[in-house]
DNA sequence: GGCTAGTGTTTGATTCGTCAAACATTGTAT
DNA sequence: ATACAATGTTTGACGAATCAAACACTAGCC
């Protein structure tokens, strides 16, 4: 079994790779989200390589081999059952369980998460609406477009929240906007980088285009517009 | 907060001080059950007393300052409220649970814990019958003797079961001897070293004197007898 | 096509937790 | 009282994970 730093680095090169769309990972940008210097990344990289998880060039950046995808997928399983265990069951606060999880996640058994699993119905997301991995390491591709590209007029459904932030996530609770709400574009500021959305009847917020961007939906019914629909091209 | 490592340490000194009576603990024993040669566990406990976590003399064993004492009573209490959680909210066998808090109980929140106790109403003891210590880090005394202290005809109230092997708690679990049941001793066999015991009206079993001075009990009703009656001088 | 800014790699050192094996101390038995 | 068995300590080494800082490579710009 791999050690807690080994599965935080499968986890981090899984969502870089899944967000570059090619699998790969880049260096710098691991170290960033794992919280340790290039030089320590690179040093760990090389031993996941060593080690069948991962395949790695010098200058080339990392992308992780079906092991090591599957021990990835292992990780992010335990997590996301935990997530939706400690809001469903235990009645915490979906803005806090993301810590929470964070350590769990390393400390709990196949035979728990499995047993969680089933009291909660086997859910296919977690809180946030990511994609629960099933039992073999079987991701279901993510879906969806960033809010962010729609306008005003459109309708969407909130599929998930690409921010573990409690501030962040205790904001969007507040103003309705968690996963399966329906949300309406009412305008789009593009000088003040910004857009105001309400979900169903409640009061219409702003929000930023860094916020929106992380706010991942699908389209429920689009205001008639000239030129091409919004594409998936999902570049934060 | 202490490391995984300082926390075992502490949690074995707690219990080998609560077993010796004299809040003392000899480094060999200590070694023996965090699974460490003799030379770390030295080293380990120098530097507990560095940290004010123990006092220590050389060649004179170990003790928990009261800091250490009460480090030591928050990981315990974590590790049995986790128990009690899995077995009565999740389901899990209590053979099983004590592997898996063992795990948990280093990365769980104190905040969670909390949470959980109060979703169990806060029990004063986990399903092992072992008293859970309180949200300060009051532990109160454990109590009782052990089963083998008593003789045929004697009826006593089963407290706790110092043994988390699950095999044994498996054996004990299917004769009905959990905390609560109440057990008839039908005999002893001072020559077999072992005694014969049955639970309410199931049916009688043997156990062997060692697994017997593990099973902690009450007395309800004592057999006349001369001479007088079984001290708590729980020797094992 | 060569320079440079930005990335990535290497090196040498540190801390933690551990072991094996040499060594020291204590207390007991004769 | 001495020697010895049991127990505890010290020493030197190691692997994991990390950092800081020196160094190497790549790619884009002029």
């Amino acid at each position: 079994m791999p050690s807690e730093p080994v599965e935080n680095y499968l986890k981090a090169i899984f969502s870089l790779g899944a967000e570059s769309g090619t699998g790969q990972a880049s260096v710098g940008r691991l170290a960033a989200i794992v919280g340790v210097t290039s030089g320590t990344a690179t040093s760990m990289v090389r031993r996941l390589a060593r080690e069948g998880l991962a395949t790695y060039r010098r200058y080339g950046g990392v992308r992780l081999t079906p092991r090591g995808r599957r021990a990835a997928a292992d990780v992010i399983r335990r997590h996301r059952v935990l997530e939706a265990f400690l809001v469903s069951v235990v009645g915490m606060d979906w803005a806090e369980v993301h810590e929470e999880a964070e350590r769990l996640e390393h400390a709990v058994s196949a035979r728990l998460i499995d047993r969680l699993d089933q009291m909660l119905g086997r859910p296919r997301a977690d809180p946030h609406g990511d994609p629960i991995p099933d039992a073999q390491g079987v991701v279901l591709p993510a879906g969806g477009m960033p809010l962010g590209a729609f306008r005003a007029g459109d309708q969407v459904r909130l599929i998930r929240i690409a921010d573990q932030r409690a501030d962040v996530l205790r904001f969007l609770a507040g103003a309705g906007l968690v996963p399966g709400a329906s949300i309406t574009v009412r305008s789009t500021q593009p000088g003040a980088d910004a857009m105001a959305v309400r979900a169903g009847r409640r009061s219409t917020v702003s929000l930023s285009m860094a916020a929106a961007s992380r706010i991942i939906v699908e389209p429920l019914q689009l205001r008639a517009r000239p030129g091409p629909t919004p594409r998936q091209s999902a570049r934060r």
